[in-house]
DNA sequence: TAGATTGTTAATCGATTAACAATC
DNA sequence: TAGATTGTTAATCGATTAACAATC
C-alpha cells in the first residue's frame, strides 16, 4: 500500500468531510477552486493531493462529489469501522462517550474504562464502563483499534502501558504529557493548553 | 518581534511543559539529549529550536531547567494571562469549563455562552454563562483573547461570525466544519473524528 | 586532559507552489 | 471554438538532520 504523509492523510479526511456536506446539500459537482474556498487550502494543493489517489476529475468540469468521496474513502479507509475505547470517564471522557459526531461516522466507541467504583458497571450513552484492570481482555474481545487517554496526567503513562500491553496500535492522548510507547504504536497528542497558548502566541507575533 | 513558525511555537510549549515537570521533580540540569527522550524529538532539533531564543545552555553541561524555562516563556508568552470564552455549554463545552489543567497555567476561562435558558445565568465551575447575543459586550468587558467553539456543527459559522464581530483574533474550533474568518483571525481546528481516523489510517498503512 | 554537550553551518529532505499542456 | 479546469512537471520554499568546531 502506498504511503501517504500524515499531512496528506489529514487533508484527505478534510476533503471527505467537505464532500459529505456538499453531497448532503445535493451538489454533485465541485472544482478544486471551490474546494479550496471551503477548506481554506489552495486549489493546487487540492489537485496535487487528489492526484495521489488516482484520476477522478474531468478537465474543464471538476469533480463528481460522490465519486471523489468514494475514491478517497476507498483509498484511505477501505470502508472499515473503527472501534474505540476511552480510558478515564471524567468530564472529558464522558463528553467523548456522548460526542454526537461519532455516531454519524464509522467510529464506534465500544468500551469505557475507569477505576471509580461509582462508574464501573454503569453505562454512559449505552457504553459499558469496565475497571481498568480488565482492559486487556475487553480490548481483545471487542477488537478495539484505538485507545483514548482521558485520565489525569499522572496516570497517563500507566494507562498507556496497559494499552500497549493490550495490543492497541493507536493512542489519542489528551493528557498534557508525553507518553513513551514502542515504535509501532502511533500517538496523536491533543493538549488543550498548548493549542490555546500557541494560538495566542501567533496572534501576538503578528 | 521575530517570527517563529507554528511548529517551532508548538514545540516551544512542549519544552516548557516538560521543563516544568523537571523543575517540579527538582532536576535543575537537562541536556538536549535528555529532552529529546522526554519529548520524542531529536536532540539536534531541540538545540536548533532553543537557539532561536538565544544562548542559554552551557557546552559540555546542558541547560539549567529554570533558566531555559524562563527564557522560553519570556520570548513566546511575555508572562501574559490569556482570557478565554467558551461558546456552547454542552458535554464538551462543560468539560472544558471544568478542565483542571487550565487552572495551573496562565489560562483563565472568563465566560461561557449558550442559548439554552436552563444554562444561562447559571455558573459552571464558578464561570458565568451568558446568552450568546450578549457576547460582544461580555467579550469586550472581560478582555477575552481566545474563543472556543463547542457548539453543534450547524451553528459553528454563526458563532464564528459573532466572535469576529466581537473582536476576537484567535478561535479554537472543535466543530467538524471549516469556518470562514478574516485573514487577521487565527483558527486552530480540532476535529476528534479526523484525529481518530487519521491515526487509524496510519496504523493500517504500516 | 578527556569526555560531554552546546550552538551553528551546510547538506538533505520533503512539502508547497507556479506554470502549463492536455482535456472537456 | 472559447473558456474552464484537471493532472503533472519543475521550481521554490521551508524544515529537518548531519557534522563539527567551540566550549566547559
Amino acid at each position: 500500500m502506498k504511503k501517504f504523509s500524515k499531512k496528506t492523510i489529514n487533508r484527505a479526511f478534510l476533503y471527505i468531510r467537505t464532500l459529505e456536506q456538499l453531497i448532503n446539500n445535493k451538489h454533485n459537482l465541485v472544482s478544486s477552486g471551490q474546494l479550496a474556498k471551503l477548506t481554506g487550502l489552495t486549489s493546487t494543493q487540492i489537485r496535487k493531493d487528489i492526484s495521489n489517489f488516482g484520476k477522478v476529475g474531468t478537465p474543464g468540469i471538476g469533480y463528481n462529489t460522490e465519486e471523489l468521496n468514494e475514491k478517497l474513502e476507498l483509498f484511505i479507509l477501505q470502508k472499515q469501522v473503527v472501534h474505540i475505547a476511552v480510558f478515564g470517564i471524567g468530564n472529558l471522557g464522558a463528553a467523548i462517550l456522548k460526542y454526537p459526531n461519532f455516531q454519524k461516522t464509522k467510529l464506534n466507541i465500544v468500551a469505557g474504562f475507569d477505576n471509580d467504583p461509582k462508574k464501573v458497571g454503569k453505562k454512559f450513552n449505552s457504553i459499558p464502563i469496565h475497571p481498568i484492570v480488565n482492559a486487556p481482555g475487553v480490548i481483545k474481545k471487542t477488537h478495539t483499534d484505538i485507545g483514548i487517554i482521558a485520565v489525569p496526567q499522572k496516570f497517563a503513562q500507566e494507562v498507556a502501558d496497559i494499552m500497549v500491553l493490550s495490543g492497541l496500535k493507536g493512542i489519542l492522548n489528551f493528557s498534557p504529557t508525553t507518553i513513551n510507547v514502542p515504535n509501532d504504536v502511533f500517538v496523536k497528542d491533543i493538549d488543550f493548553t498548548i493549542s490555546i497558548l500557541s494560538l495566542f502566541c501567533r496572534i501576538n507575533l503578528t
